[in-house]
Order: C-alpha cells, then sequence, then structure tokens
DNA sequence: TGCCTTTGGTCTAGTTTCCGATCCATGAAG
DNA sequence: CTTCATGGATCGGAAACTAGACCAAAGGCA
C-alpha cells in the first residue's frame, strides 16, 4: 500500500536560486548592503541562464529581500539592516509556534553536533571555529557578529562528520531568520563572545560533556531571542 | 560574501517520482512483490503526466526496485523479498561509515521526538500507534513486522508535532534501507515488541524520561542491525 | 564635456521537459 | 474466443530554460 500519497511539486530552477539566496540572507552569511556579483558571474556560479537567475532576483525584489539598480556601480544590493530586522520579527511575531519549533530542532541537533564535534574535530575545523571568534570579537556591528556567529556553528555542524546533522543545522539557521540583535545595550554580546569560547575549549579538550553544556548556553540565548520578540510584539 | 556556492541542480519531475518511491520502499511501506497502482491512476495522484511518469517507472526498473508486466493483470511489482534484502545488504556494506552517520541522525531525533511526544501525544497519536503494534504483533511475515514498525516509528514521530522532527525522522528512515530481518530466528522479534509496548506505555503514561529509555532500546536495535550485516560482510 | 566601461534590461531563436490525448499490443479472466 | 484492464508508443502543443545579441543607464575618467 503507498502511504501518504501528495501531489508532486517540483522546485523551478529559479526557485531554487531564490531559496539559496534568501538561506544566506537568513542565515546573516549575506550582509545587509551587500552587493550581489553581477548577473552574468553569478548565473555562470549557479549553473543557471542569465533570464532564469533575473527571474530569481525580481522574486527577491519582489519580497524586498533586496534592491537592484543600473549602472556601471549597479548590481544587487541586499537590503539594509533595519529592513531586514523588521522582516525577521514579523516572521517570528506572525508564527511563533512555528519559530519554537524550528529552535527545537535546531537544539536538539545542534548538541548532538557539539558532542560528535568533541570526538571528531580535526585541526581544520579549530582553525575555522578561531578564525570565526575572532571575526566575532572585532565585528564593528551585529550583522558582522551575526554573521561569525553562524560561521562558528556552521564549523561546529561540520566537524561532526556527519552530513545529515550538517544539513540539519544548516536549515535550521536558514529557516529562523532572527534579527541582527535583540539587545544591543546589555551585556549580550560578552556573554555570547564567553559562551562561544567555552564551546571552542571543550571542542579542542575534546570533552562532550563540556561541549554540550557549552552548547546549552549557545542555544538558550536562541531561545531567549524567541522569547523577547514574541513578548515584544504582544 | 557568498559561501559555499555550488551549481544548482533542478530536480526534474519524474526525478521526483523515483525518490518518493524508492522511499517508501527503503522504509518498507511499500512491500515485496506489492503491485503499484495503474499508471494513469499513479500519475493521476503524483499530479504528473503519464509519460513522466513512466519515466519514473523506468528508472526504478532499471534499478531493480520494481518490475513491469503487461496484460490485464499486469502492473508494476515491488521486486520480491530476497531481492530487495541482497540490495538492502549491499548498499549498507558499500558504505558502512555513511549508513552510521544515518543511523546516528536518526537515534538523535527519534529520541528527541520520542520525549517530545510524550508531552504531546493526542489520542489519536496514541490510537494510530496500537494499531501499529497490533499490526506488529499479527504480522505473517518480516516484511510486514518492518512495515508496521516504521508505521509505529512515524506515528511517534508526528506526534512530537515537529515538522522538522518528523522530516528528520522520515528522511532517516527512508535513507536507512535496512533489510527485513536479521536474525529471523533468536528472540529479536519479541525483544522488538516488547521495546515498542514499553515507547507506548511511557508515551501513554505521559513520561518522557521513559520514552527516552525505551526509544533507546528501538535504536540500540538499529544499531545492531548496522553491526551484524557489516560484521557478516567483511 | 564626452567617451568608455560596467552593469542591468530586453528581445529572439532554439532546446528540453512535460502535458494531454489518442491509438496499439498484451495477456489473463470469463 | 471475446472482453477489457493494463502497459507501450506516438504526436502536437505548452512551458521553462538556454544562448546569444543588442539596448539603456550611470558612474569614472581624460
Amino acid at each position: 500500500m503507498l502511504w501518504g500519497l501528495r501531489p508532486l511539486e517540483p522546485k523551478a530552477a529559479h526557485g531554487l536560486a531564490v531559496d539559496l539566496l534568501q538561506r544566506q540572507i537568513h542565515s546573516g552569511l549575506l550582509l545587509p548592503d551587500e552587493r550581489l556579483p553581477a548577473e552574468r558571474q553569478l548565473s555562470d556560479q549557479f549553473g543557471i541562464s542569465r533570464v532564469t537567475l533575473r527571474e530569481a532576483l525580481r522574486v527577491l525584489e519582489t519580497n524586498r529581500y533586496i534592491s537592484v539598480r543600473r549602472g556601471a556601480q549597479g548590481g544587487a544590493f541586499v537590503s539594509d539592516a533595519d529592513r531586514l530586522g523588521q522582516m525577521a520579527r514579523r516572521r517570528i511575531a506572525r508564527a511563533p509556534a512555528a519559530s519554537m519549533r524550528v529552535v527545537e530542532y535546531l537544539v536538539v541537533n545542534q548538541s548532538a553536533a557539539a558532542r560528535f564535534a568533541a570526538l571528531r574535530r580535526g585541526p581544520a575545523d579549530l582553525k575555522k571555529m578561531r578564525e570565526a571568534l575572532a571575526l566575532m570579537r572585532d565585528a564593528p556591528d551585529a550583522a558582522r557578529r551575526k554573521q561569525a556567529e553562524t560561521l562558528f556553528l556552521l564549523a561546529v555542524a561540520d566537524s561532526a562528520q556527519n552530513p545529515l546533522l550538517s544539513r540539519g543545522v544548516e536549515d535550521a539557521i536558514a529557516e529562523l531568520f532572527l534579527p541582527f540583535e535583540t539587545a544591543p545595550e546589555d551585556g549580550s554580546v560578552t556573554a555570547a563572545l564567553a559562551a562561544y569560547q567555552a564551546l571552542l575549549a571543550a571542542l579542542e579538550a575534546e570533552s562532550p560533556g563540556d561541549a554540550d553544556r557549552a552548547m546549552e548556553m549557545v542555544n538558550a540565548r536562541f531561545w531567549g531571542a524567541i522569547r523577547q520578540i514574541t513578548r515584544s510584539a504582544a
């Protein structure tokens, strides 16, 4: 017997490009106001035609993720930090339960990744984490901090050497779309740095237990961010 | 900066159909020797044309997942239990490390699902689990037992009320493709029944701790199956 | 000022994939 | 030996995608 038959939903090529770029904006890898590569170059990297890529850019522009300008110094530019932050908050406030489920999934897989990473991380993995931590420390603004945070967490997930876990963490981070900073005034920045530093130390020491506990602090920050947004929206 | 740019890989409609049917065979939901619906009916359910569906069937036939016969009582038939079992064992023996990573991911998410399910399961969820357990008990052969097992685990995952967790468990089970039974002679059947019964009891009692422990027994069986196959292949 | 270069905007022709429909071939049941 | 549900094959058209050429804007620079 066949179970749970739904109509198939083939994803068009331009839809894949939209998803990929949107995910990078959500996760913070693409910075606000950043300029994307030229259409001809980007379509080449994606392996799709320029016409198809332009369809994708049109969708992103319609959804206010980017704005496109013509001319010699033109191109497609990621929206500014204010707009992105507003979109992120709205998205969470509109369906808080959904965001909490995403965090739930993220916490489960990120914790597991941390435990495995403590046993499997290589020198290259640790190097990537240290670099991300340095970026976080020297970041001039919240957007750069979020970018470094994502880079760090993806490096941890990768070093668990489990493709499914990596994909899960990546998916959850991209799906979440947290705003850049929930409370710029308080000591959350130094607290975050301390948590990531503890995590890195645990992975360097090959201690799964410590890594798990350090990741708990990181994950607690995600819960806090969601809670704060849903409260301020009420 | 854009990170990790790879060429996009648009999935053709027939490819989606292949994946869907293959996953159902892997997870045991589609039984050996079972006959699929007629092409006209199946293409309608998938929302694709008959020509496109036939492309998918051709791929599955080439990969020995099904065989197609013409005539009044013809149709597409899932391969027999021997062939499927052999394919499953080969798949695991060829890349044991990959299968272990899948089990790893399955264990992480299935354990989490069990804990959440203990708190969130509704009467409909429990009913589905009881029905699956009855199917398992009365199953005339190993294929039916595996089918009931999958139904039970999917019901548990669903009752955790977390779409990402559900999808994760589903993906892992479909990716695993375990053979029907690793040791038909010993008491593994009654042991499995006991494990699932304990899991059901924990969920009925709304006890996350007990559910976690019961799921551990279930997951231990998955590890055992992988271990046995990789040992016998060596 | 006026050209040059880089970039997005537009158009056309051709290919691939998919669809809808029709008709043919097979083979078991009655 | 007829019936008929099923797979097998073919055709015309629609939609998505590609490749390439050319136009239009706008900043930089002599």
